[in-house]
DNA sequence: CTAAAACCTCACATTGATGTCAGAGGCAAG
DNA sequence: CTTGCCTCTGACATCAATGTGAGGTTTTAG
């Protein structure tokens, strides 16, 4: 498939796949005119950078990350399991965070709604 | 306090707080001379704020939820509700993905590890 | 008193993923 | 062949929080 197809199944715009290349996150066959061409599995693929990315990590990490997706071999495991750890470990931390936070709206909105209760019964009464 | 033990405090930099004050998200009462004062209790206002920042909430919207910390009052909590609603769900299905993507982080390093187990047993045997 | 450290305002720089535009070429349908 | 849509490269714009530096005042410590 061509670039607009991947980019709307995947769910990211096309100037992104583009960028995804120039990063070295995904590479692509050309056409003898020069128009890049995927195959169905590039779909899963952009979609997983599109999750790292939303994980917080950038560009150059995940580059670090995906040569152990294609193919695990000694090189790519021993450096990059460790960073795989790592932001895993960060990862974990911000999800609590998050939870923490979540937590914390909750707790305002359960103060907003107390005091909506109240003040209606106080019109109320 | 003045400006600088606020942040250190809140673990923030100076030029934020400045920011937060700039973006209408915290108060100070000034000096004749000039300068910023805080109270300790800014300290847990500044930290929070840092937390909304950290969940993806603009200032804007930081902007329109803070006045329901300080008091619960009608105006606030009928369209500040719903914002928060709505910000505590984006939050949640945020945390759902981020939760995905861990897993998937996981599922990736077994992978990897056992490749090295296995390259491991190989080359011992 | 003096020097260092902290503060002030103003303004410009940075970062990183993405948007957008321009000008040119490719490809399928009528 | 032409019309319309897709793609190409390259460059500049954007956004939002934060960094950084200049030039000047205030506070604090010796």
């Amino acid at each position: 498939m061509r670039i607009g197809e991947l980019a709307s199944r995947a769910g990211v715009s096309v100037r992104s796949v583009r960028y995804y290349e120039e990063q070295g996150l995904l590479t692509s066959t050309r056409s003898p005119s020069g128009q890049r061409h995927y195959t169905d599995g590039e779909v899963e693929r952009v979609a997983f950078i599109q999750r790292l990315y939303a994980a917080g990590l950038s560009s150059r990490t995940i580059a670090e990350l995906l040569p152990c997706v294609d193919a695990p071999s000694e090189e790519h495991s021993d450096s990059a399991l460790e960073r795989m750890a790592q932001e895993r470990d960060r990862l974990s931390a911000h999800i609590a965070d998050l939870v923490r936070t979540r937590d914390a709206l909750d707790a305002l909105m359960v103060t907003a709604r107390a005091y909506r209760e109240q003040l209606g019964t106080a019109l109320a009464g």
